[in-house]
Order: structure tokens, then sequence, then C-alpha cells
RNA sequence: GCUGAUGUAGCUCAGUAGGUAGAGCGCAUCCUUGGUAAGGAUGAGGUCGCCGGUUCGACUCCGGCCAUCAGCUCCA
């Protein structure tokens, strides 16, 4: 595929690059098409994207709806057929300026005044539209062979939402038309994992008007993945010394005052109660409650690191329109610990933090994820807590430790908490944009503005450092990216229905009765379909239903040989077993958690 | 919160130039006792998201609200 460079001369393209440019042209074909069935649209920005491309359109009072795409992606494919030949050229600046400000586009005017000075300003054009862009681009508008549009949204200008609202028009576009087509089928196959359809499906959790926006509530098969969840963490945590406590979802205002979630986070946080005139709030994190714990007695240098864990209820007055299934409500359950440690110790226990990390993601075979280390923004004097030395410290201290534990990870500004930078853990979801899984953070504010000691050798009082740390994030997100992993096919210890038991007939029922009671007795979630239908039926709705693991089918044979027929949901395969046989393999598959 | 779209049975979806609704799956009952992904019959489910307005009459038209979805912003 041959290239337009910025220079004017016209180069191959290298493979990988290939895709970048055709989607960053047929933003250039999308405006094109727009500005000529709409003179009056101006444009900022118009990037290719991950998969395809978008632009952010200015129209005016010009309102758009989805019923106008087809037209513009039909002009689009005229200006592909007129296969215009793409040109560019250099302006100096003042120029450039003249340029944009004579076709209208006051956006790109304020993009060059962001530019530096001494930097040269390229155009492209095909057929009269004019578009001010580093390139490269296509030669001729021909060579975009495969294009879809997909959608209508609003973007702020500059992504800041104080500035005005941008009408984005976004599509997607692929060497040939069957790469195009295997994206759709892709997905299609995506919005079938998006785990607000199986946990509706599976009957795993639901919400309700009446109840409230973002406030899910799981139901029996879904509270029984999330206690094994719960249990699971739990286990490892004690194993590394971690101990658990519980308290309460409420708290005083002062409480948050003295954190200072009051001062940073309160947009965040549903409004005060006033009972007896003293004020209340549900908590948005659990960090003050255990700070109080460490401070409930005096502590050695020889107690340190003391690690409180809490699977913590915790709720966000988040804004309506990021509410997302159980990925992100209104309420939710940290897998949260605070660690109490010396400056010593903050090496080895970050380091440990990240072996946890780790080793869950081994377990649940996580391997897609991306590590950030986010800082504070110096010039953000609202959203953190001032205190530029103890930034410093804290910031250089986690990327120092980071690097040592040969983590690879970037690096985003304005990204920390407000009390100090963090280790998050990103994955992307089957649909929709990147979220922290895990999160590791540092912290040398809130043990100082909750005045904690410890006493060192020396007998001298000084103050603990903190690293807050989830792993499963929260248990209602962690389960969320698994039910979109595993498309609800979940692993037998996690399964809600591990067994079901299923009789051919009537005949058999008493024999499948008591393989049941047995499997039951054995703590075995077990299931029995008694219902009146042929076996074939069952086990479609076994498998579709359910996802079930293991259906043991039951008929005269078995009865006569006193044996259980197992069919294994991942092979498919049916094989004979004594009850006692099979529920000892069974009990130890859940046993090692597998 | 912002921009846009959507809201009909448990689920997936039809439908009416305004005359109070249908299908398939699921569910219930009966027949069938059937051996590894759909046996048959009958039946019950809907304040057509909510509230107002226009109209003789609104699921349909208009307004407001609520919720959902996509994206933006924000976040575990």
């Amino acid at each position: 595929m041959k290239i337009l460079m910025n220079d004017g001369h016209v180069a191959e393209c290298p493979a990988e690059e290939e895709l970048h440019v055709l989607r960053h042209s047929a933003a250039h074909i999308m405006a094109q098409a727009v500005k000529r069935l709409y003179p009056e649209a101006h444009f900022a920005y118009g990037p290719a994207t991950e998969k395809g491309f978008h632009y952010d359109v200015d129209l005016g009072g010009t309102k758009l709806s989805e019923e106008d795409l087809p037209a513009i992606e039909q002009e689009m494919q005229k200006i592909v057929k007129e296969n215009l030949p793409f040109r560019v050229y250099p302006l100096p600046r003042a120029e450039a300026i003249a340029l944009m400000q004579e076709r209208g586009e006051s956006y790109k005017v304020e993009h060059i005044g962001d530019l530096p000075e001494d930097a040269v300003i390229t155009f492209y054009q095909q057929g009269d539209y004019i578009d001010m862009c580093v390139g490269p681009h296509l030669t001729y508008t021909k060579a975009l062979k495969a294009f879809k549009l997909t959608g209508l949204s609003g973007a702020y200008w500059k992504n800041d939402q104080n500035n005005r609202m941008l009408t984005r028009i976004s599509g997607v576009a692929f060497r040939t038309q069957d790469e195009l087509k295997e994206y759709e089928k892709m997905m299609e196959e995506a919005r079938a994992r998006d785990h607000r359809r199986i946990g509706r499906d599976m009957q795993l959790f639901m919400t309700d008007d009446l109840v409230g926006r973002g406030l899910p509530m799981f139901l029996p098969k879904g509270y029984t993945i999330w206690q094994e969840l719960e249990n699971y963490i739990k286990d490892k945590e004690r194993m590394l010394g971690y101990q658990h406590v519980m308290t309460p979802c409420v708290g005083t205002v002062a409480l948050y005052q003295t954190s200072g979630h009051w001062a940073h986070y309160k947009e965040n946080m549903f409004p005060a109660m006033e009972v007896e005139g003293e004020s209340f709030v549900l908590r948005p994190m659990n960090c003050p409650h255990h700070m109080m714990i460490y401070a409930n007695r005096p502590h050695s240098y020889r107690d340190l690191p003391i690690r409180i864990g809490e699977i913590a209820h915790d709720f966000r007055f988040e804004p309506s329109g990021t509410l997302k299934g159980i990925e992100r409500g209104r309420h939710f359950c940290q897998n949260d610990a605070h660690l109490f440690v010396t400056p010593e110790q903050i090496k080895d226990e970050v380091a440990s933090v990240v072996a946890l990390i780790r080793d869950v993601y081994r377990d649940f075979h996580i391997t897609d994820y991306r590590c950030v280390l986010s800082l504070r923004d110096p010039e953000d004097k609202v959203k953190y807590h001032q205190d530029d030395e103890m930034w410093e410290r804290a910031e250089s201290a986690l990327r120092e430790v980071l690097t040592e534990l040969g983590i690879s990870f970037t690096e985003e500004i304005g990204e920390a908490a407000f009390y100090g930078p963090k280790l998050d853990v990103n994955v992307k979801p089957a649909v929709g944009a990147e979220y922290t899984l895990s999160t590791c953070q540092l912290d040398f504010c809130l043990p100082a503005k909750f005045n904690l000691k410890y006493i060192d050798q020396g007998g001298v009082e000084k103050t603990p450092v903190v690293l807050h740390r989830a792993i499963l994030g929260s248990l209602d997100r962690f389960m969320a990216y698994l039910i979109e992993e595993t498309k609800g096919i979940f692993p037998t210890w996690l399964a809600p229905v591990q067994v079901k038991v299923l009789p051919v007939s009537d005949k058999s029922m008493d024999y499948a009765r008591g393989v049941y009671e047995r499997l039951k007795e054995l703590r075995v979630r077990v299931e029995l379909d008694d219902r009146n239908e042929k076996i074939g039926y069952k086990i479609r709705y076994a498998r579709q239903e359910d996802r079930v693991p293991y259906m043991i089918i039951i008929g005269e044979k078995e009865v006569q040989e006193g044996n259980i027929s197992v069919r294994d949901r991942d092979t498919d395969e049916t094989a004979v077993y004594s009850l006692e046989d099979f529920s000892a393999l069974l009990l130890k598959k859940i046993a090692e958690r597998k």
C-alpha cells in the first residue's frame, strides 16, 4: 500500500502501519462527506482509533441522528468512487491560521495555537476538502475499501467536560470486506459475552428501578460465586498474615474530614444524613475505619507490618452515565486491605502485594492486563492533598520498587488517589472501556492525618506508612470480569450448580434422588431435574441455561448396575463411574479450586 | 452529569394512517416413560416504562419524568 508522507513523497507503507493510515484517511473522507452534506460543519479532532476512526464535529444548531448516518456513508462511498488524489503541502504558521480562519475552522485555529512556534504545519487535501494534519495518508480515496459508520455520540472538545460538546461520528475500517465482516462477527460475540446479559440469563444478579439505579442485587446463583471468591481471597490473605475485620458502612462526616475525603472526594459521596445533631455519610472507602482500628491501641515496631483486611461494602455516588451492571455500581464490595508498615518495610510489602496479584491472576488465567503507575497532576490543586515533598517521596518510592521488581508499567499523570500514588492493574472488558481490577497505593498522608504512631527500636514515636491494596478490586467488578472471560462457563469450584442429576424417566427417579441426596450431603452444589421431560431436553437445558460442569444421567441401566453415567461439560464425553469414585474425584477438584 | 438512541409478556422481537395487542422460546396442566442439544395438546402471563396533555377515544400524537444502551467525562 502506497502512502503520502507529509514531506510530499510517496512511500510504501510498513505493514503494521497500514490500518492506522487507512483509518486516519477514512476520518478525512468522512469529514469531506459531512462537509458536503452539512456545509455548516466545523471539525475538531479526527483520529484513527483502535478499530476504526472518529471525527468530532461541531454542527452548530444542526442535530444529527442515527438515521443520517447511511447518507454520510453513501457520500463517503461516492468520494471513494471519485478516486480523488490526496495532496499535501506545508504552510507557514500565519498562513495556516489564515487559511483555517477563512474556512471558519476555529478548532483548528485553536489547535495551531497549542503547537510549538516552530512547528511545520501541513495540510492534506482531497478534492475541495482541506484538513490540517501530520499524516501520512492514502494516495487516492479509492484505497479505502472496507468501512462502516457505527455510531453517533457526544465528546467534549479536548476531552474536558467544561468545554463544548461536539458530535462524534465513529466508524470502523479494514483492509478488506472480509476483515470487516470478521470484525462484525467478533463484536456480536463480544455482546453475547457482556456480563449484564449473562448475569440475567444465568440468574446471577438483577437490578430494579424501585431499589435504585446502580444498585445491583445478587441472586442465589450469583451470590454463590461471590461467596466462593470471598473465601478464596480471604484464605490467600490469611496465609500471608492478614487479619480480617468488619466495620460499618457508615461513618461521621468528621471522620471523613479528618481523612481528607470530605475535602477531596465529597463529589463522589452520597450526601450527609443529619441524625440527632450529628452528620453521617455512607462510606466510599474503608481507609478511615481501618486507621481507627490501628489507632485503637499503641504499636511497637515489632508489631509491624499489620495487615488489616475486609470485604467491605462501599457506596459511591457515581455519575449516572458511568454505571454498568456489576462492573460499576453505586454500591460494591471491595477486597480491601491496609498494610501498616515502617518505611523500611515498604519494598517488601509492595513486593508481596505484587506477588499476590500475580498469584491470583495465575489462578484465574488472567494474562491480558496492563500496569499503570498513577501519579498526581501537580497542577491540580483541588483533587490532591497538597504536600509536594510527600508526593515526591511517595511517587519515587513506588516507582523505585516497581522498577526493582521488574514490572513493566506506564506512568499516567493525574490518576493518583488524593492521598498518594498507585499501581493500577487494568483490564479490558468484552464491551466498553478499560478499567482497574487491582490496585496498590502508597500513602504517607492518611497516617499523619490520623496521627498514627508506632514506637521504634530507640523508643521514639514514628508515623507508619500505609499501603492500600485491593486484589480482586471489588468482588462485583471481578465477577463481571470473570463472567466475560468465561462466558459463564465457570470452573467447577465456582459454578453455581456443579452437578445436575438427570433421570431418564420416572422409573429411575428414586435412584436419581438418592444420588442427588448423597451429593448434597457431601456439600456439592447439586440439582435434580425431576421434570417430566425427555433426557435430550434436560441435557440441552442443563448445558445452555446453567452451563453445569457435570451431568449425571440416570436410566434403568444405571439403576440395574448400581453406577452413574457422567457427562463432562468440557469434553462432552460420557463415562461410567461408581458414585463414590465420582464424588471423590469431584471433591478433589473442588478442593483444588479447579 | 453531558450528547444521542431506545423502552410492547420472564427472554428475543412483531404490530396498529389513533378504535385498549401478537409470535417463538420459557412457564403451568394433561398426554407421552422417552437414553445424550427441541415429542404432542391445552392454557395462563401485558396499566404496551411512569405521569400529564391533545382527542369521542392514546400503546400509537405532544410534553415532562424514570430507566436502559452507546460514547464523553469520572472511577474499584
